[in-house]
DNA sequence: CATGTCAAGAAGATGA
DNA sequence: TCATCTTCTTGACATG
């Protein structure tokens, strides 16, 4: 990788159908990993919302401190953002939380993707410090966001809607999107059934 | 309660 | 060998 995006070409293991045989999902990963979240219960009371150790960029640690940790974080006007959702404190072992990124985290995020799809190392380092947040949530928030859009868009003339009916919308506006979300403050919870 | 979304986990594939 | 990719699944939440 040079400097620069990286080429969708450059990796990318093509459209290699996977054998999806049944594989053997391993919950118990993810209660291992959330092993140390039960003393991280008590932190979750708090915000909800766990943190991890950063590690490098190492699947299988989560990282980070988003979130409400982002002093970027305005409350958001009508979004679904606040992490701060009355958790009856579950006395359970933490459960795997599912980190809320921020509003103004969402926007940035959106507004890199609109323009790269792909990051470079350098610039997801560089994102993910801007953010707040770890490479490796914006390398997921980068990788998630190109496989919604492929099946959203996928769905884009082939069977669409095969799975989801939000088939309806058009593809690409993601700056437009941007553009309406930054004059129209509701728009920040871009309906995402628009997406 | 059903359904959808989201962030993340995991398996497999690939290029350097 | 490693980092990253794609794809699918999982688990937590939100909403109708």
């Amino acid at each position: 990788m040079s400097t620069g995006v990286l080429s969708p070409g450059g990796h990318r293991a093509s459209s290699s159908p996977q054998q999806t045989s049944s594989r053997p999902r391993t919950s118990f990963l993810i209660q291992d990993i959330l092993w140390d979240g039960v003393e991280r219960g008590a932190r979750m009371d708090q915000g909800g919302i766990p943190e991890d150790g950063e590690q490098q960029d190492g699947p299988g640690v989560p990282p980070a401190q988003p979130h409400d940790a982002n002093p970027d974080a305005e409350t958001p006007p009508c979004g679904r953002d606040p992490p701060q959702k009355v958790m009856p404190r579950t006395p359970r072992p933490a459960k795997r939380s599912r980190a809320a990124f921020t509003h103004s985290q969402v926007l940035e995020l959106e507004r890199n993707f609109s323009r790269q799809k792909y990051l470079s190392a350098p610039e997801r380092a560089h994102l993910a410090q801007n953010l707040q947040l770890s490479e490796t949530q914006v390398k997921i928030w980068f990788q998630n966001r190109r496989y919604k859009t492929k099946r959203r868009a996928g769905g884009s003339g082939l069977e669409v809607g095969t799975t989801h009916k939000a088939s309806t919308l058009p593809p690409a506006p993601l700056l437009a999107l941007h553009g309406a979300a930054r004059c129209l403050p509701c728009l920040c919870y871009w309906s995402p059934a628009a997406w």
